[in-house]
DNA sequence: AGGATGATACGACGATCATCGAACTTTGTG
DNA sequence: CACAAAGTTCGATGATCGTCGTATCATCCT
């Protein structure tokens, strides 16, 4: 089923940097962190086109940061919080800012 | 003096994130953080050439995890732990796995 | 003055990146 | 069935990246 996400246990620390060192990625990662029910694709990051935001959420699952089902014509998406503080504690508090406003 | 170092306050996310995205400059990031004393920038890194450490020196300096000064002939470079960790607490911490070894 | 050494500057190279628009696929609904 | 809505795929473009070699600069030592 789904896609290619990475197993928990070989999220590759540059990988989820790079994806990371997006401002419109971590906006993403930070309204996904922020939400509490899964939403679909094309209710984040309304500012960019329908194709730049699928590669962005392509780079964020092939990270391993999220994960990816389909909900009929919907595409829902979850922050892998457990997989990525498992693997590197601490990490993605420190970039969320612990919920304080995403900058830069 | 010396070069272009940014303020403390106004190190960017972004260019942090990107910089220690580069497994290359992780591991330069990683010796700077387990050595007592100051090393000149030719120590570190002896697998790439001269004019690539310059660069990878030059990302870390310019994105605010380094500084760095001349002492004669060599150039020295200072892990800035004080600033990042005041900025982005526990960023450092986590990438560099509190100090277990680099990996990916 | 003349070497020797540590580091930078200057292209240059292939690779990757973020972004876009247009065409296409998939799914649900009239 | 036909249409609309949500995503994807497929180039393409301009920018940036990591790496290199060579030339150059700065500093120390003899």
């Amino acid at each position: 089923m789904s896609f290619e996400h990475p197993d928990g246990d070989q999220i590759d620390l540059s990988a989820v940097l790079h994806a990371l060192s997006d401002p419109q990625r971590r906006g993403i990662v930070a309204e996904l962190a922020a939400s509490e029910q899964p939403r679909p694709c094309g209710s984040y990051a309304p500012n960019i086109t329908k194709s730049t935001r699928t590669h962005h959420f392509r780079v964020l699952r092939d990270a391993g940061l999220i994960e990816q089902w389909k909900e009929g014509t919907l595409k829902m998406s979850r922050l892998r919080r457990d997989d990525i503080d498992a693997r590197f504690p601490g990490l993605l508090d420190s970039v969320l800012g612990s919920g304080v406003p995403v900058r830069s």
